[in-house]
Parts: C-alpha cells; structure tokens; sequence
DNA sequence: AGCATATATTTGCCTTGACAAATATACTTG
DNA sequence: CAAGTATATTTGTCAAGGCAAATATATGCT
C-alpha cells in the first residue's frame, strides 16, 4: 500500500468491536474444528446440540431462548439437524402446544465428537489466561451482561 | 410452566454464548440509543462512521476489514450511507483501483451525536466495573483475540 | 514490454436470522 | 363456561452478510 494507515488489528477497540471480533474468531474456530472432523455443521447448531445435551430434552421454544435465537429459525434449525438425523421432536406431555426436542442415539454420539472440537478451541483462545484469570473474565463478562439486562 | 427447568439466564456459559450474549446487549442497546433520537442506523453502519471519523477517509476495503466486514457487504453500506449524504466516494489518488471514503460534513455532524450514544451504552454496560477491571477485560479480551489469531 | 499473480470494487446468488401473521393450545377472569 | 389474553410452533417475507465471479488496476518477474 502506500500510506501505511494500518486501520486493521484491534488498536485499542471500544468493547462493542472487540467482543463482534473476539465472537467471530471463536465461531470461525469452531467451524473450521468441524469440518476437520468432516462434520458440517455451523456454530448455532453446534449450540443446539450442546444445549440439549447438556440440559436434555426441552421444548422448542426453551431451547431458541436459551441460545437467543428467533423462533422460526429455531423451527428450520430443527429441520436441518432432525434430517440429519441426530434429535427427534417428540410430543409434549403436558402441553399440546409445544414439542419435547431430545436428542437421538446419533445425536448423541455425534456430541462426543463435539466436546472435543469445544475444549479445544476453547483452550486455545484461552491459552494466554491463566486460571484465575479465565475466571475472572468470565465473571466480568457476566456482570456486563447483567448490566445491561437489568437497565434499573 | 410446568417443569421449571430454566434454560434461560447464563448458568456458566461457555465463552462463546456468553460473548455472543453480550454483543447482541450491546448492539441493542445501541441501535435502540440511535433510534430514540431518531436515526434510523444500524451497528454496522454506526461502527462504519465511527471508524471513518476516528481514522480519516481510507478505502473501502480497509473499511471493511477494519470492521471485520465482507467486502461485498460494505458496497452496499456505503450504498446507504451515501445515499443518507453522510459519506462520499472520492478517487484514491495513488490507485485508481481504490476508492478514499470521506465523511461529509453532515457525516461529521452526525458524528458528534454518535460519540453521545456511544458513550452512554458503554458507561451503562460496564457499570458495575472499576476503572481498573474495564482495562483488565479489554485486556484479557485483546489477549484472547490474539491467541485466536496467532494459532502459533 | 509481456505475463502471471494479487488486490479493489461491484454484482449475483444463497443462507441465516429477525419480524409479523396464522393456527393451535393454554391460562385467567368474570 | 365464555371471552380475552398469552404462549408454542410454523411459515412468509425481508434485510444483512458470506462467497464467488466479473472487471479494472497494480505489482512482480522474466
């Protein structure tokens, strides 16, 4: 180039940026971790998949809230990953409104694979943090958030 | 409800989801600023003029890198922010691939009540954070960033 | 100079997610 | 119980962004 304003890196970024970076790097991770595996999926149905695994089954709707992501694209969501055959959408028990999501055997199985690819891209963004401060950031991260919801 | 299992909220979230929480807070909070003194702006587009009036005119695709953006997607934002006469498309001088974005002067107005919301959603988020524990997250956020990067 | 390669901008195509409307149930109150 | 309101899921529509192709320049090498 010529003259050299090097508008890239991140040369004292406001929060807002820096967090849009940090987020994008970590989901290009993970895909990228994925696709290793020969797995194509993307970082929201990643999230679907660990949020079931996680907390087991649940209804639709607690499952798009839980990962803030829009009804309907949870609906499509589910139709993606109930094609590929790892959850099934079950009838609710006590509310015919609303579907059980759990997880199949394969989906099951296909999170073994997952835990992996998470703990290490995981470890790697936090590999120049120690403990505490992996904690801390974290804690910090949490009140900001709390900040923002509870506008009191 | 019937089964209380809360799946909501952010019981020890992973870094992923809990950055992607924060930003999306963020940039609500922001565009919800913008529109209540009657702009009608998105964060794209906002963080587009902030980079144009802190660094100086540049091209568009030093634009869109600086804010992570595909350049196909700049284009048409600065489609919009021409069209809204806050920016201009000039010839760069020294290659007549290039363009040098400039901020017009209402761009350089507009800015001035940017700088305003900004600020404001930024104080509120970090509210419950010290001086000395802002610092320490942009820190350990910018450490986190790099380690992503260098995957030395 | 001639050519191959790299970069800047634009455009077309496609996917994702937000928002709103439609439908089916649930819940709440008079 | 009936009416009104709230919630769950699905679908249509739209805007935003990623990717690839097209075009115009630049740059580097021979």
């Amino acid at each position: 180039m010529n003259t050299e304003s090097l508008a890239f890196a991140t040369p004292q970024e406001s929060l807002g940026i820096l967090l849009g970076l940090v987020r994008a790097e970590i989901v290009r991770a993970m895909e990228t971790e994925l696709a290793a595996k020969g797995l194509n999926l993307s970082f929201t149905q990643f999230l679907i998949l660990k949020r079931l695994a996680r907390l087991g089954p649940m209804s639709a709707s607690e499952l798009a809230r839980s990962v803030e992501l829009d009804g309907g694209a949870m609906t499509r969501q589910l139709d993606h990953l109930e094609g590929k055959g790892y959850l099934r959408r079950c009838r609710h028990e006590q509310d015919r409104r609303a579907l059980r999501i759990e997880l199949t055997d394969a989906g099951n199985a296909l999170w073994t694979q997952l835990v992996d690819c998470n703990e290490r891209v995981l470890t790697a963004a936090q590999r120049s943090l120690s403990e505490a401060e992996q904690a801390q950031l974290q804690d910090y991260l949490e009140r900001v958030l709390h900040a923002l919801r509870d506008k009191s």
